[in-house]
Order: structure tokens, then C-alpha cells, then sequence
DNA sequence: AACTCTATCAACCGCATGGCG
DNA sequence: ACGCCATGCGGTTGATAGAGT
């Protein structure tokens, strides 16, 4: 278990007049005493715990377990970010980036909503994940990760792209072993499906203000196959985005960087760009094959 | 080895909302 | 209708680990 665990004594612990409440990390301790307590009474009723608690440690009657007297909100946030049976932790993967991306195109900061299509990932951990790493880039892009040019870059660009290398990772799992790809496939395609469409300025806006997702619905090859210039069937969609992404990928170095043009030559070199360090990019937007891609694309329309 | 910087994420806080008497 | 309470939600903070110098 990685827990930054401590001692319950130290600054940690606060005595004010008004109250007597333990903060800051948890310990396993605590932990285990929560997890029994819930066994006992189930989860909810976390301020009328906290009331029990009485200002300081106390026992449970049934457990015998001396609980620390935390806010009663602190209780439910530490069961359900972290000690509930279902909740994932690691990496998120590229499918869940996928995912976030386009859910929080649609939704914004409504992080708790966007969790509930992510199994076992807490709003907590979406929130972070979007500070860390989708505002860092914006960052690097030196424009605001709200603006409608960030926002399009990463609809047009970005979540193909990962669809690519979900599709990608999926063809190599598929080489190795054709029983295993099935599976995997059956689960991106089921995970995906259902939440990608495209966007054209008819259904923009009308998908952005609505609360369904999945209405219109192109198949994951589709935008691969576009994007390795092999197309061979018409799509309106993508013949708008392909009419659109020429126009989009040249203006990201002027509209994204207050206008003195981007450098990807500085890009490249920054490592948080190009590569999270530790060899899968799993961890950021863009691996070094997209950020090749973005230059070539970049320079072409020069 | 020591120090500084940066990224990450668990936890906290204030506000909003809903249920209930 | 109103007030109180519990819980949910999103923004922010701070501790920690790891990378860099």
C-alpha cells in the first residue's frame, strides 16, 4: 500500500479552542480502523461518526478500535478516493486519457461526472490528472488551457492521435497473441465507441450543451486510416475535419503563443514535451511520434 | 552528498445542494 | 417557507518523491 504514512503526532495534529481535529495524512492505522468501522455500520453517516468521535480518540463499541476525531467529510473523501474496494489506481491509461479529453470537452470541470465513466477513478484523481498534465501542456503551449484554440487542438489533433495509438497498442497485442487482442479490442471498442464523435460546427455546440454523449458515433478506423492518408470511404466528418485540421495545425504556433510563432526547435528539447521519462508516454498527451507529426504537420503548411 | 527545483497527489476548505423536520 | 444538517463538488494547499545541479 503506498501510503505516506506518519505519525499521528506532530503538526499534523491541530489543537485550536474551538476544536480538536486530526488532520492531515491518514495512517494505516486509521485506515484500518475506518474500513472496520464501516464493516460494522456501512458507508455514509460520516459526521455522525465524526460526532461520536468526540472530539478526540475514542473506541467503537463494536470494534473496539479507537477512531481520531477527523471531520465527518474527511471520513467519506478518505473511503471513497482511496480505501473503497473498487477505486484503481496507476497510471491512467490512454484509453482514460481518451476519454477525459473528451468528456471534458463536453462537460468541463465537472470532474464527479466525468469519473462516473471511468470505472474506479475518483474525481479526485481526474482533477489531478488535468492540473498535472493536460494544463502543463497548455502551459507549454503558452495558451490557456480554456481557450477555444487549446480546445480544438486537442479535439482535432490530440484524441485522434491517441486513438491511434490505443488502435496502434491494440494491433501489436493482436500480433502476439490473437485471443488476448480480441479481448482487449472487445474492451476498447465497447470503452470508446460509445463516447466518440466528432465534432463539425452543426453538432458542436449542440453536443456541448447536451448531457448525452455518443450521438454521433465514427468508427475509431476511420480517423486512423484519415490519418495515415489511406481514407477510402467519404465521412462528412472527417472530410470537415480534414478541410479543418490543416487550418488548425498551422495556426496552433501563432494562436498559441502570443504570436511570435511557435518554436518547436525549444519544444523539442524540453523533455516534458516530448517524453514523461519513464519510455511509455503513457503519462502525457503527446509522445514523441506526435510531436513529429505536429512539426511535420507545422512546417508543411509553412 | 547536499541542496534546489519541480511534479504529483492526498487531503483540506468553502460553497452549493438536497433532504428533512 | 424556513432553518438545520449532511453530503457532494470543485478549487486549492502542502507534503513528499524524484530529478537536476
Amino acid at each position: 500500500m503506498d501510503v505516506k504514512a506518519r505519525s499521528n503526532s506532530g503538526p499534523n495534529m491541530v489543537s485550536t479552542e474551538e476544536e480538536d481535529l486530526k488532520r492531515g495524512p491518514w495512517t494505516i492505522e486509521e485506515d484500518f480502523k475506518l474500513i472496520n468501522y464501516i464493516s460494522i455500520h456501512g458507508k455514509g453517516r460520516w459526521n455522525s461518526l465524526a460526532h461520536s468521535a468526540g472530539g478526540r480518540e475514542f473506541e467503537c463499541a463494536e470494534t473496539h478500535y479507537p477512531l481520531i476525531y477527523r471531520l465527518g467529510r474527511g471520513y467519506g473523501l478518505r473511503w471513497l478516493n482511496y480505501l473503497r474496494p473498487d477505486v484503481r489506481r496507476g497510471n491512467i491509461t490512454l484509453e482514460e486519457q481518451l476519454l477525459i479529453l473528451q468528456l471534458h470537452s463536453r462537460w468541463g470541470n465537472r470532474w464527479s461526472k466525468i469519473a462516473q465513466y471511468l470505472p474506479g477513478r475518483t474525481d479526485n484523481e481526474i482533477k489531478n490528472y488535468w492540473r498535472t498534465r493536460v494544463q502543463k501542456h497548455a502551459k507549454q503551449l503558452k495558451c490557456d488551457v480554456n481557450s477555444k484554440e487549446f480546445k480544438d487542438s486537442m479535439r482535432y489533433l490530440w484524441m485522434p492521435r491517441l486513438v491511434e495509438r490505443i488502435q496502434a497498442a491494440t494491433t501489436t497485442t493482436n500480433t502476439a497473441s490473437t485471443s488476448a487482442a480480441t479481448t482487449s479490442n472487445e474492451s476498447i471498442e465497447q470503452m470508446l465507441l460509445p463516447h466518440l464523435s466528432y465534432y463539425t460546427p452543426d453538432n458542436a455546440s449542440t453536443a456541448a450543451s447536451s448531457d448525452s454523449i455518443g450521438t454521433q458515433v465514427s468508427p475509431i478506423s476511420d480517423s486512423i486510416d484519415y490519418y495515415n492518408g489511406v481514407s477510402t470511404n467519404y465521412n462528412p466528418n472527417l472530410d470537415y475535419l480534414q478541410a479543418n485540421l490543416e487550418s488548425l495545425i498551422s495556426p496552433i504556433g501563432s494562436y498559441c503563443n502570443n504570436g511570435d510563432g511557435m518554436d518547436f526547435g525549444l519544444m523539442e528539447l524540453n523533455h516534458h514535451w516530448a517524453s514523461d521519462g519513464d519510455g511509455d508516454g503513457s503519462h502525457n498527451l503527446l509522445n514523441a511520434e506526435d510531436f513529429f507529426f505536429l512539426q511535420h504537420q507545422f512546417n508543411f503548411n509553412m
